[in-house]
RNA sequence: UGGGGUGUCGCCAAGUUGGUAAGGCAACGGAUUUUGAUUCCGUCACUCGCAGGUUCAAGUCCUGCCAUCCCAGCCA
């Protein structure tokens, strides 16, 4: 279901500069092992994107390895649903860990062990002041901690108490393990950092077998570790915690892999915290976290995104420290890049306006042969029914119609894309003026959109054969959010306040060519002229669901709108 | 009033041991076009957060400011 990745080569980044070096001075004897770490605890977005690309495109790069390890020690917000997603979201961009599939959970028994000879070395204490009492012995940013009282237990007793942390003989935040650094600290994350707490949660894999789990900053760097990483490569806001890092591996003595930070992505007027995005779905926003208009990676697959297309985005985006905000249209551009080489182009029409072709014969049923994709030799060719009946887009035609408006207007010529030229002769409207029908002439002559005597025509519009057209219902999904505000709450609005209330529109009555009767789900088309393509069916299987480009909507109003300010 | 990062065009982002500012997006011109799309050509930083200094020469070295992000979860 996902694309091939067809090109590997050496990713051009700073942190590929730094394995270079290392690679040159034989640090890793040449070895290069990374790892796509996720806490299953949500949905995959466009920002572990960058992440998964950088990770699996650096193994790739250099000949090397990634593997993909499930940062599960946090039971009480983690799900089997959000592996199963994780996995299928990495494959279907193309990535593949083969079998080196990890969890943290694996390690929970060697991760116990290992905190015991930290216990056993004088480097860790179990502490039983409270969460609270915890906090206020931390002091602030600006002020050293101060010990807990219980920092000079003897081995013995931490020995004793942390065995029966594990057997359960204490409520949760009764008492804590905690690495013995220096409470004093500039650095906070060293002032006596947690290593394990109590939880008496069933985990997604162990069950209940523990009620202690290990945190973060001693789980992630052991883990590396077990799995001779060489670079761990991860986000900016874990700086602050590479000398912790740093510090469980050497006291434990064991392989020290190094940490690398970078920026994480953040695309603008666009929400990518786990926490908004779980909001969104909860509240019922959208219909889920693979909502077409979600950044999650599901919600954009289903959206018709290429997976070469993030690809591509997370490739041009770059990797660096700055804190960055991408703008959208960068995406966007990516994907439309992809869609128009590759995609087939289909037309359709979303708002229908009846022609009648007066000359033309009453039961006649020509076919046409049209290039699936001009620019794509390889995607062959189809036929297009064509009769006296036909629908056209509504805008595509106009009464009273300016001069720079190149397509049908009473008394003006127009070619229908691939069939014939036809001209507006007359125009039909109901009771209430509105315009219901077109009568038109075609020239014979002009048969497959060309015309022996060279005449040109401005416009080519794209239709459809009303006896032969499928009626579908198309859904229009625009961006969730409007694209006004760079919602960056700083006028104290909330996110939600900038959900654009128009993001989804059902179209009830639109009409397609009929091969797209038997559009298979994954299978995405760009419409001609007005830019629709077709997404995949996974959650609506009855019927195709449609997604416009950005730069292609409202093409007259921009045209009409850039005139008037000349 | 602490510590750790970062500051190159509207947005990303290259800038090698100092040698005289890549590229992409966006924007704006123009050509081609059976999608007003695509493609194509052209324009778009005398300047690299600011101020000093070293040097024949500094985005790149030194000093001092300023701005901004992260850290006080028994989250990751």
């Amino acid at each position: 279901m996902s694309d091939n990745i067809t090109e590997s080569t050496v990713p051009k980044n700073f942190i590929a500069a730094i394995i270079e070096k290392d690679n040159e001075t034989g640090k890793y004897d040449g070895r290069v092992a990374t790892r796509f770490p996720p806490e299953p605890n949500g949905y995959l977005h466009i920002g572990h994107a960058k992440s998964i690309c950088l990770n699996f495109g650096l193994a790739k790069g250099f000949g090397g390895t990634c593997n993909l390890r499930f940062d599960d020690t946090n039971p009480s917000k983690e799900e089997v649903e959000y592996v199963d997603s994780i996995k299928e979201d990495v494959h279907w961009l193309g990535f593949d860990w083969d079998d080196r599939l990890f969890y943290s959970s694996d390690y929970f028994d060697q991760l116990y062990a290992f905190a015991v000879q930290l216990i056993k070395d004088g480097k860790a204490y179990v502490d039983s002041l409270s969460a609270e009492e915890i906090r206020k012995y931390r002091g602030t940013l600006t002020e050293p901690g101060k010990d807990s009282p219980y920092r000079t237990r003897s081995i013995e007793e931490n020995l004793d108490l942390f065995e029966r942390m594990k057997n359960g003989e204490f409520a949760d935040g009764e008492h804590l393990l905690r690495a013995k650094i220096d409470m004093a600290s500039p650095n906070v994350i060293m002032r006596d950092p947690a290593l394990y707490r109590i939880r008496k949660v069933a985990h997604h894999r162990t069950g209940d077998k523990w009620c202690i789990y290990p945190m973060y900053d001693f789980t992630h760097c052991i883990s590396d570790s077990l799995e001779k990483i060489t670079h761990s490569v991860c986000t900016l806001e874990f700086e602050n915690n590479r000398p912790l890092y740093d510090w469980v591996l050497e006291n434990l003595g064991v392989y020290r892999p190094q940490q690398i930070e970078f920026a994480r992505l953040n695309l603008s007027y666009t929400v990518m915290s786990k926490r908004r995005l779980i909001q969104l779905v909860e509240e019922g926003h959208v219909s889920g976290w693979d909502d077409p208009r979600m950044s999650t990676i599901s919600g954009m697959r289903r959206r018709g995104y290429p997976a070469a297309a993030i690809r591509n985005f997370c490739e041009r985006i770059g990797v660096a420290k700055a804190t960055n905000m991408v703008d959208f249209a960068l995406l966007e551009f990516s994907v439309r890049e992809e869609l128009n080489a590759h995609s087939p182009r289909y037309m359709g029409v979303i708002n229908p306006l009846k022609v009648v072709i007066e000359n033309y014969p009453e039961d006649k049923t020509e076919e046409f042969e049209f290039q699936n994709n001009p620019e794509d030799p390889d995607a062959g060719t189809r036929m297009v029914p064509f009769s006296k009946v036909l629908y056209i887009e509504r805008d595509d035609f106009m009464e009273d119609a300016p001069k720079k408006f190149f397509r049908l207007a009473p008394g003006r010529e127009v070619r229908l894309r691939y069939a014939y030229y036809i001209k507006c002769t007359d125009v039909i409207k109901d009771e209430n003026g509105e315009v219901i029908e077109l009568r038109c002439t075609y020239d014979p002559d002009s048969k497959g959109g060309g015309t022996p005597d060279g005449r040109k025509v401005k416009g080519t519009l794209h239709w459809v054969s009303v006896a032969h057209a499928k009626e579908v219902e198309v859904r229009l999904y625009e961006h969730l959010f409007t694209r006004e505000n760079p919602m960056d709450n700083k006028d104290g609005s909330d996110f939600k306040d900038h959900i654009n209330p128009d993001s989804l529109k059902v179209l009830p009555k639109c009409y397609v060519e009929p091969i797209l009767g038997d559009v298979q789900p994954g299978f995405k088309c760009q419409f001609e002229r007005i830019g629709y393509f077709c997404v995949d069916k996974d959650s609506t299987p009855e019927k195709p669901v449609f997604n416009r480009t950005s730069t292609l909507r409202d093409t007259w109003k921009k045209i009409e709108k850039k005139q008037n300010a000349k």
